[in-house]
DNA sequence: TGTAGTTCGCCTTTTCTTCCCCTATACTGG
DNA sequence: CCAGTATAGGGGAAGAAAAGGCGAACTACA
């Protein structure tokens, strides 16, 4: 028994709900989540998902989706070991306030900046976004993706040997502009398949 | 057995409790801590938390209610679970080599930042460090200093009230000048014993 | 002998289920 | 090649069942 892409994302929304918030989404939620916009299609995913054996729950009860073992198992497979840091969020600058007084200590880390996404990391060399503040040796956080959104910030293969940053527009029916942030540099205008999405940004870190 | 939002946030109170008096919770005080008018519905939810696993207690007996060891190994979980993120560098982009996801071998983390550094996070308001690619609402690392190197971008508090990021520049022997990269604003030009170095700014986090 | 926990109806809101609708795409027997 | 059938995906709306909530009367234990 296997899922479908569809229902692939219905339980991985699921499970990444519950990772998040202790408690699982509502039918509602997971609507919203999806971009759905009936119940109904929810209620058949998630028959179809509990008879593949992907979660189990309680009839008629609220909030009471789970992942099976047989799921999170698959999904621990795929996680590597991760290690780091949390370092600990004081508040805001410019606000007038001294920076002391770690009242409630919010901490921020890069899972936060991750969530449970396919996440690598590249550092930019040259100067094509830098209009957009990404410099020469920043490091950028991509979330691998073959789809993207119009106007996202890609890395993208153009002609199976360059990589490049650059945010990607679709011009038309099969064409795609590459355009750098830099006055001084001209968009990629290119047929839509000559370029391999790579991955879209997520963020940015620079080491001073 | 999964909790709904309200059970995980009447658990989650009655813990918090827990930790912070040292003795759990009467139903009333969680009536409050819930904004709850009846102690029949926090006995209610009790009951169902129990029933589910998540808290062991002894019949009417009065403030006996304990989170069980499966809630406090998910809790402890969870906060490890945020804590993670050490991402694979795959290498440097355009470069002109596509980006593949085959050996990882090095990677990077909040960690590679900071070393063992007393460092912290505030998050940037408004645009005086646009120049430098400072962003409103990115995030800055900023490292505990009160000595800092002429000409390093640091976090101060000017006349005992504002905090402010700017460059930091001595001029002569008792004055600062306090520089922002935005052409629209004029540095700051105070005596030095009115700047309160807070930290030096290590590095810069935006997420998109 | 209180104070804190328990039980019992009764009500409202949230959430889940069902029924009937539609469009695609793939497979199967004639 | 076509009709028939099955499966995946999506939708609106009505109805039913949990979940959440309340006040009040009742009981246990220190």
């Amino acid at each position: 028994m296997v899922l479908t892409r569809r229902q692939r994302q219905v339980i991985d929304f699921i499970a990444g709900f519950l990772q998040e918030n202790g408690y699982s989404p509502s039918f509602q939620e997971i609507a919203q989540g999806l971009g759905l916009n009936s119940l109904a299609t929810v209620h058949k995913h998630v028959l179809t998902i509990e008879r593949k054996g992907f979660l189990r729950r309680r009839h008629n009860q609220s909030r009471s989706i789970e992942p099976s073992q047989r799921y999170l198992q698959e999904a621990r497979r795929g996680r590597q070991e991760r290690v780091a840091s949390e370092l600990p969020l004081l508040g805001r600058i410019a606000a007038g306030k001294p920076v002391e007084a770690a009242e409630q200590v919010e901490t921020i880390s890069l899972g936060d900046f991750v969530r449970q996404k396919d996440v690598f990391v590249l550092q930019v060399r040259g100067d094509s976004m830098i209009e957009e503040h990404i410099l020469d040796g920043d490091f950028i956080l991509v979330e691998k993706a073959s789809q993207v959104s119009n106007g996202d910030i890609v890395v993208a293969l153009v002609g199976g040997s360059e990589t490049t940053l650059k945010r990607l527009y679709r011009e038309g029916k099969d064409r795609v502009r590459l355009q750098p942030a830099n006055a001084r540099m001209k968009p990629i205008l290119v047929p839509a398949d000559e370029v391999a999405v790579q991955g879209r940004v997520l963020g940015v870190l620079r080491r001073y």
